[in-house]
RNA sequence: GCCCUCAUCGUCUAGUGGCCUAGGACGCCGCCCUUUCAAGGCGGUAGCACGGGUUCGAAUCCCGUUGGGGGUACCA
């Protein structure tokens, strides 16, 4: 066997381009990419294409932006890639070709239904009626050990032996030639030089093969390390189809990348110290794949949302307003805006929450949510709004005057400020709800003010 | 069915035989602050799946049970 000279920690991360890049992805992907960067080492981006007609050239695109989102930025000098493993077939072949010619793979004509027909068992697998048959067409099949077992040394599971007779002789090539994904996944990760395989946990029951597979291609297998699937709350492995798991999906919500990255590297995997929130740069320094929990974690959309309001909140005024941007309306007048971020800042926990928060500011009326309207334009409702609209008249326009006024107003029906700003802010804003009302009042001005409490006059009078 | 695997508050986790009266965070509840809502501060709720061992001593080690998950394609 020959063994690699050079020390240098080579991982990858191999998706198939099959759908909308997800949330499991991510996290094998931030894995990988912390030891490329703690180690000095390459992370290798290989598309794995080979089942054609699943594919479709656009999901490579998202791949790469969705991995540049959350940080695996293609400019990176420990970025290699993207390759597309269908570009290796040439190799693939051949790997079979010499299997073949050593023996160690075997032609096989059987059906499905023939093999169950001899066994008599629909579970059992494939019973190796080919394997001397010298055959030279059909699929290929490796011929695996019949006796002892295999050991796969997992830097997650620790040692995890499975018995060779339990490993059926598996498919490696489809009849026309065409390589399969164990195979391939395989002479890959060799043509590679790749050190180290950090993937999820659905593959652990592949790696006996592939490691034999290695061996038999002679070479030494890598570093094995077998992260848990992410679960939803029926603790079921994230699916495409039941669950929201695409990360374009969280982006577009609102999701500020680093908080997606912190919580992503939290799923299986503590810093130490009671610390959750980490920036990226600590966290790779102490990242161990050792350390990484073997049990299943499920994804918690709250705890991403709170994650998500803390980075909110360490940005700057300047930094929040700009990342607010893709939410807001195109036809808001940003000056105005930019006045009322600093009050939002803190009450979004989601960026895309800007938008029902500061929405009264810039329409030409607000919208009424009927609930608000029937808890707060209670008696004195109406009264109040009239004495509201007088106060305001001549008030000078600041948020500190307009405070004075209201309470002086509040007092006089015998109301707390608390009670008495109510009306005021449906009347204003349409929801009992909001931003800090007279901040608000001084950003909307003294004209739309005044028309909004008219026109609410006139709704509860109507 | 067979193979593999997992098991600490509802959730993510800390814990690697005595530091554990099991720590933190999210959630939830309460209080304070307060112009609503948040934010912030303070406090509370809640857990070692079960049964056997081993040991002076077990959340930590071993065995079993139960429960969960993954795999079992001419998919990846």
């Amino acid at each position: 066997m020959s063994s690699s000279v050079s020390s240098k920690v080579r991982v990858r991360f191999a998706p198939s381009p099959t759908g909308m890049f997800h949330v499991g992805g991510a996290r094998s992907a931030l894995f990988n990419w912390a030891i490329a960067e703690q180690t000095g080492g390459t992370f290798v981006l290989r598309i794995e294409d080979t089942d054609a007609n699943r594919n479709r050239p656009e999901w490579t695109e998202g791949i790469i932006s969705a991995l540049a989102w959350i940080g695996i930025n293609a400019d990176s000098p420990h970025f290699e890639g993207p390759l597309m493993q269908s570009a290796q077939e040439p190799q693939h072949r051949a790997a079979v070709a010499g299997l073949l010619e050593r023996g160690r793979a075997y032609h096989c004509a059987c059906t499905r239904e023939e093999v169950i027909a001899r066994t008599g068992d629909p579970n059992r697998g494939y019973d190796g009626f080919c394997r001397d048959r010298g055959l030279t067409e059909g699929l290929v099949r490796f011929r695996t050990p019949d006796e002892g077992a295999t050991t796969v040394d997992d830097r997650v599971r620790g040692t995890v032996e499975f018995p060779n007779a339990a490993m059926e002789d598996f498919a490696i090539a489809r009849s026309d030639g065409s390589p399969l994904f164990i195979l391939a996944n395989v002479v890959d990760d060799i043509e590679m030089g790749i050190t180290e395989v950090l993937r999820g946990d659905e593959h652990l029951s592949n790696t006996p093969k592939q490691q034999l597979l290695w061996e038999a291609l002679g070479h030494f297998p890598p570093v094995w390390a077998h992260v848990p699937v992410i679960v939803n709350e029926k603790r079921q492995k994230l699916s495409k189809r039941r669950d929201k798991v695409a990360l374009e999906d969280y982006k577009a919500e609102g999701y500020l990348a680093d908080a997606m990255v912190n919580y992503l590297m939290l799923l299986g995997w503590a810093p130490s110290g009671d610390r959750e929130i980490v920036p990226w740069a600590e966290m790779v320094g102490e990242f161990a794949v050792s350390d990484i929990n073997s049990s299943p974690a499920f994804f918690d959309v709250k705890k991403l949302r709170a994650i998500n309001g803390e980075y909110i909140r360490a940005l700057s005024l300047e930094a929040f307003t700009e990342a607010a941007e893709p939410f807001l309306d195109p036809s808001w007048d940003r000056e105005v805006w930019k006045r009322l971020a600093e009050l939002a800042q803190t009450r979004v926990a989601v960026l895309s929450e800007v938008h029902n928060l500061a929405d009264f500011a810039f329409l030409d009326e607000p919208v009424f949510d009927e609930q608000s309207w029937n808890k707060a334009m209670k008696e004195p409702a109406a009264e109040l709004l009239a004495a509201t609209e007088d106060a305001y008249r001549d008030a000078p326009w600041n948020a500190e005057e307009l405070k004075t006024r209201l309470e002086a107003v509040g007092t006089t029906f015998g109301l707390k400020l608390g009670k008495a700003q109510a009306p005021v802010r449906v009347a204003v804003t349409g929801r009992t709800v909001g931003l800090p009302l007279f901040e608000s009042l001084e950003v909307l001005g003294r004209d739309r003010t005044l028309a909004r409490i008219a026109a609410a006059r006139a709704r509860l009078a109507s």
